[in-house]
DNA sequence: CACGAAACGGACCGCGCGGTCAACTTGTTA
DNA sequence: TAACAAGTTGACCGCGCGGTCCGTTTCGTG
């Protein structure tokens, strides 16, 4: 056997303990409090993830993977618009439960692996939808893949907002990316490979 | 007199370490390095501020006085559409310099007092706007101030990009602004007195 | 120039954090 | 059920932060 039964479960409870106090607190929320909420001594946070950075690690992997997956499910609906409309949805909807958007430096090859597949599958949906002519001709699955984020920090900056708010903003969001009334952008996308620091 | 010449110099000098250092590490930056930067030492900061908030509140102040007076200086342009435009670069171009959103508490009456002001402004530029139909309909004052920050949040997260690729999502952002194409939002707008926690 | 008040500097303090460790408990297997 | 590995615990450590304090320096004035 590789893991014992109590010790998988409290893994569980630990991830989950700090998606809730990351969201209360912020990622400076200390671990001790993690522990806390989980029930358990903070040594045991140290046993399953050697650094507190290795547990926000562990967090944003879970996430990108799932975000991932989807994008690929979507990709192949039949209305490309939708879908990608859809995807944006998703994405508001897990990063309204906790927002990651901040953290400093790099979460190791596991989570930027998983990054670029998600990078990789956007990109597809994107240019689907696009040849479709659901989205304007001068957008880049980069550009969707960093508007991704747009109505959480929009609705971020006041705090006593409805809870999905975010829906108004990203309307707007999307209204701007729809290929009716489309002026020129003034600047170039980024190139595709751009090493992104935290989208989810 | 009221100040030596000497400790007005050095406040300034302050003001442009903090926003220097901040820039650079964010708002946790030690106080002692911003003392460094400054080539004074770390009594003085506390000196001139009594708090690290206090600094802060003292940078926010004046960013949000600034934006105020822009935005009332914009109000009488003939081209209301052109002028919110060029009121969102304007905040982008600032915003550029010193990422202030996060921070947790409230920084004080002023503030508050200054982004209220700002709020009142933005909102007559955008009534302008709308009237004209330079603006979608169902777009208010709080729904631009609070798109304004979108530019830059969306660029922070490629850390190696162009210093102006800003520009290309305030154009995508404000083509989802215009009459043009716009599909009716899912939600209603926030209440125009809604308190939001550091917009600039 | 001399003198007092204002401004400065940096050693110092307490606190709370991330992380460690050795004694203890518990699940698992034969 | 015996025995061992795996898991848990919380007191503990070192560090770096925000903030204090008082001896020293500097500016402005008569």
């Amino acid at each position: 056997m590789s893991q014992r039964a109590d010790a998988v479960r409290n893994r569980e409870l630990l991830l989950a303990a700090a998606i809730e106090e990351f969201a209360l607190q912020g990622v400076d929320a200390p671990v001790s409090a993690i522990a806390r909420r989980a029930g358990l001594g903070k040594g045991t946070v140290f046993r399953h993830f050697p650094t507190k950075d290795d547990l926000v690690a562990a967090i944003v992997l879970d996430r990108v993977t799932r975000l991932a997956a989807l994008a690929d499910d979507l990709c192949g609906a039949p209305d490309a618009g939708g879908a990608v409309l859809e995807f944006l949805r998703h994405a508001a909807r897990q990063r309204q439960q906790l927002d990651l958007s901040f953290l400093s430096g790099d979460l190791g090859a596991e989570v930027a692996e998983a990054q670029e597949h998600m990078a990789r599958s956007i990109g597809a949906l994107v240019d689907h939808a696009r040849a479709e002519g659901a989205l304007r001709s001068d957008v880049t699955g980069t550009d969707v893949m960093l508007l991704m984020c747009v109505p959480n920090d929009v609705v971020k900056h006041l705090p006593g907002a409805a809870p999905d708010l975010w829906e108004r903003y990203l309307g707007i969001l999307f209204d701007g990316l729809r290929p009716e009334g489309a002026h020129p952008l003034p600047h170039p996308p980024p190139a595709r490979g751009s090493a992104l620091s935290e989208v989810p």
